[in-house]
DNA sequence: CCAGACGTTGTT
DNA sequence: GTCTGG
DNA sequence: CCAGACGTTGTT
DNA sequence: GTCTGG
C-alpha cells in the first residue's frame, strides 16, 4: 500500500517537472502522513475553450465521499485498490471525473520480519520526482465550508517490492500523466495505465525507524 | 417504499 | 483490541 | 503507515 | 449519490 511518502522537490521546480499552468507554494517534507494537506496535480477545464490546464493544489490525504455524513471516514480511505476503484461507491465518481497526480520523491513501506517491522524508502534510480495515481473529491460540510481530499491508488507489487510488501502505490510513467488527468479519457483506456511500475527503474533501501513517527522529518 | 451501507490494510 | 489523529 | 488514546464506578 | 436488502 502507501501510507507514507516524501516529496522534497521545491514548488518552483515542481511547476516545471509536472508541466503546471498554475500552482501553490508548499513546504517540502521527507515524511508525509495521512490526514495532512499535500501537494497534488489536477485538471481544470479551460474557461470558454477545450481541454484543460494542470494546476497544483493542497488537498487533505484521506478521501471523503461527497455523500458522507462523517468526514472522519477519510482517515481510513487513504488508499483505493486500482482493481476495484471504478466500481466502489466511495471512489467511482472520483474515478470517472476527478483523477489526480500525487507527486513524490519517495514512498515508504514496512517489511514484517521476526524482529518487528523494518521501514524501506523506495524511489526512482534516477532520483527524479515521480507521480502516484490519485483520486480527489469535494465534500461540503454542514456549515457550508468545503473540504477537498484525495486518495492514492494501489496495485500488485513488482519484483522489487514483493519481498517487502503485498501492495504498492500506482506510479504513472510520464506518458500516462495526461490521459490519467483528462476527465474526457475513455474509461476503457484507464486500467492499462494502472500497471505496476517497472522495478528496473526503482530502488529500495532500509531506513531508520525514526520515519515511524510522522513528526520526524530528519532521519 | 424506506433503511442502511458505502473502505483499505493486515491479521486471525 | 480498536479507533482517531498526524 | 505508525503513535497514542481509550473509561466508569467507587474507594483511598 | 447509488445500490442492496427488507
Amino acid at each position: 500500500m502507501c501510507g507514507r511518502f516524501g516529496f522534497t522537490l521545491p514548488s518552483k521546480q515542481a511547476m516545471h517537472r509536472f508541466g503546471l499552468d498554475e500552482s501553490v507554494d508548499y513546504e517540502t517534507r521527507k515524511n508525509i502522513a495521512p490526514t495532512t494537506f499535500c501537494f497534488v496535480v489536477l485538471a481544470r477545464a479551460i474557461e470558454g475553450g477545450d481541454g484543460f490546464q494542470r494546476v497544483g493544489r493542497l488537498l487533505k490525504w484521506g478521501l471523503v465521499p461527497s455523500w458522507s455524513k462523517d468526514p472522519t471516514i477519510g482517515n481510513r480511505l487513504i488508499n483505493a485498490r486500482s482493481e476495484t476503484a471504478a466500481e466502489k461507491p466511495s471512489f467511482r465518481a472520483a474515478f470517472k471525473r476527478r483523477r489526480c497526480l500525487v507527486p513524490a520523491t519517495a514512498f515508504y513501506e514496512w517489511q514484517k520480519n521476526p524482529d518487528g517491522k523494518q521501514p524501506f524508502a523506495i524511489n526512482l534510480t534516477d532520483q527524479e520526482a515521480f507521480a502516484m495515481a490519485g483520486l480527489w473529491e469535494h465534500w461540503s460540510a454542514p456549515d457550508g465550508s468545503d473540504l477537498f481530499t484525495f486518495t492514492i491508488l494501489t496495485t500488485e507489487p513488482n519484483e522489487l517490492l514483493a519481498p517487502i510488501h503485498n501492495r504498492m502505490p500506482v506510479i504513472l510513467p510520464e506518458e500516462s500523466w495526461a490521459p490519467w488527468l483528462d476527465p474526457a479519457t475513455d474509461p476503457k483506456e484507464l486500467p492499462p495505465l494502472l500497471a505496476s511500475f517497472p522495478s528496473k527503474a526503482m530502488q529500495a533501501q532500509p531506513v531508520s525507524k525514526a520515519v515511524n513517527n510522522p513528526a520526524n522529518q530528519d532521519f
